[in-house]
DNA sequence: AAGTGGTCTAGACCACTCG
DNA sequence: GAGTGGTCTAGACCACTTG
């Protein structure tokens, strides 16, 4: 079973350097799901670290989905498919360019503006807090796919209005010019049947089905900068999601 | 800052006891959003353990999303709600008992047939083998909710077609008696428009929208032991996700 | 300079699985 | 009994943040 060559003097921890090589490893099939990859016992020894260094690397393993621990068996290669297209915190534009199309804006309005209650409650607004409110068209090709209307707090984007470019990515100027990372969203599904106004703006019978989402995203401290309600066409947008078992330590006491 | 007495004749690890304490701090609300919980220093000192097992009860704390860890700052309570309901694997009976509705069911047919392509493909099954088919409708109370289509490979569970009650739970008898846990699955949603058989089913009128959703369910190694298609109405269901941020060390390679 | 989390070491004992 | 992962110890050096 191969191992990594570990390189002490860089600043990658060893530990990650071991979980990416046995990452390759599986990637490439060289351990196979349902397979084991080498104990920790072997790591430490062949490698010469200490077992909860090795220990550390199959831990993070563990935790990407990528492998499972079994106590005095071993650890072993998920049988699961890592599909890339489990729901995560992607902007659209990142989530078209995953699917390979070209993805665009068409912008309805780009204005600041007084919040509504629903919005200041999401965003948990000071009173009379403004808002950055964007309404656009999202464009696979010359498609519409579905029309987004975001609202963030003025505060936390002071300039955005003037100098944001409403064709390109909110995301990527949030995160470049802002430092504003967003890591984790909660999103309210609903099934249903598109109005005169979203019909016409996607080009798209109406009464059809479509998903309407309403979306609060989140920076790691868990302060809210985002809340968005959009609409996708049923016909041409499906979700995929990838469901975890409840944890326990949390599920105990309700 | 409250630190638990720790029992270490206890089966629970330490590591755990001390993650125990501080959910409790913090749902009682003696740590709230935003403010610090005790130093790794500070819980190995005062609890008279070493630094690594403090360590380890943080860490425990930020894999649940509860807190999270910033370099030379400290440790943080997340200012996230955590909502009970964010999509887990969760059998229709214990989804409807969390939301205070007594769930029951209605059967439809429930018997052992040759596999369909797409299900032979999902469970990964040996050419003619066979499954258990069990269609329910779903109710809530007595309102007709969805309409769920399970099939299992006999194998796993070969002789759940002579002992199981349709009307109870299946995700409990897979666990009791076949020891068989569902920790992921995945799941494909579409928005549609009910069929006259759904409608019929639903008692909902025909061509209004509902969830569509075909699930496969795995358990720890991988090995799928479910495939669901179900129907829901889109006027009772609603879907509440928390999506997370992708992560670096997979998609790199992409 | 003091305090924090991130990484790492070289051991230890335990419960569990399997031949 | 040999091998595995789960937990724990008592240290260490580092990078980072803050006053």
């Amino acid at each position: 079973m191969s191992l990594p060559t570990l390189d002490r003097r860089s600043v990658v921890p060893l530990y990650h350097q071991i979980q990416q090589h046995l990452l390759d490893q599986i990637r490439s099939g060289v351990i196979k799901p349902g397979e084991p990859v080498p104990s920790e016992q072997e790591i430490s020894t062949r490698l010469r670290i200490s077992r909860m260094t090795a220990r550390q690397a199959l831990k993070s393993l563990c935790d990407l989905g990528i492998a499972y621990s079994q106590r005095g068996k071993g650890t072993f290669v998920s049988e699961l498919k890592l599909e890339k297209n489990f729901r995560q915190v992607l902007s659209f534009t990142a989530e078209m360019r995953a699917g390979g199309v070209r993805p665009g804006s068409q912008m309805l309005s780009f204005e600041v503006e007084d919040a509504t209650s629903d919005v200041a409650r999401a965003l948990r607004l000071a009173p009379r807090e403004k808002v950055v409110s964007l309404r656009r068209v999202r464009l696979a090709g010359s498609m519409p796919m579905g029309i987004e209307w975001s609202r963030l707090p003025v505060r936390l984007c002071p300039d955005l209005i003037d100098t944001f470019d409403p064709t390109t990515s909110l995301y990527r100027v949030l995160c470049e010019r802002y430092g504003i990372e967003i890591v984790v969203a909660d999103e309210v599904v609903e099934a249903t049947l598109a109005d005169a106004e979203e019909s016409h703006l996607l080009r798209f019978p109406k009464g059809h089905p479509v998903f309407a989402f309403t979306r609060t995203s989140y920076i790691q401290s868990g302060q809210p900068v985002e809340y968005v309600k959009s609409v996708y066409r049923g016909d041409r947008y499906k979700l995929v999601n990838r469901l975890t078992q409840a944890n326990r330590s949390v599920v105990k006491e309700n």
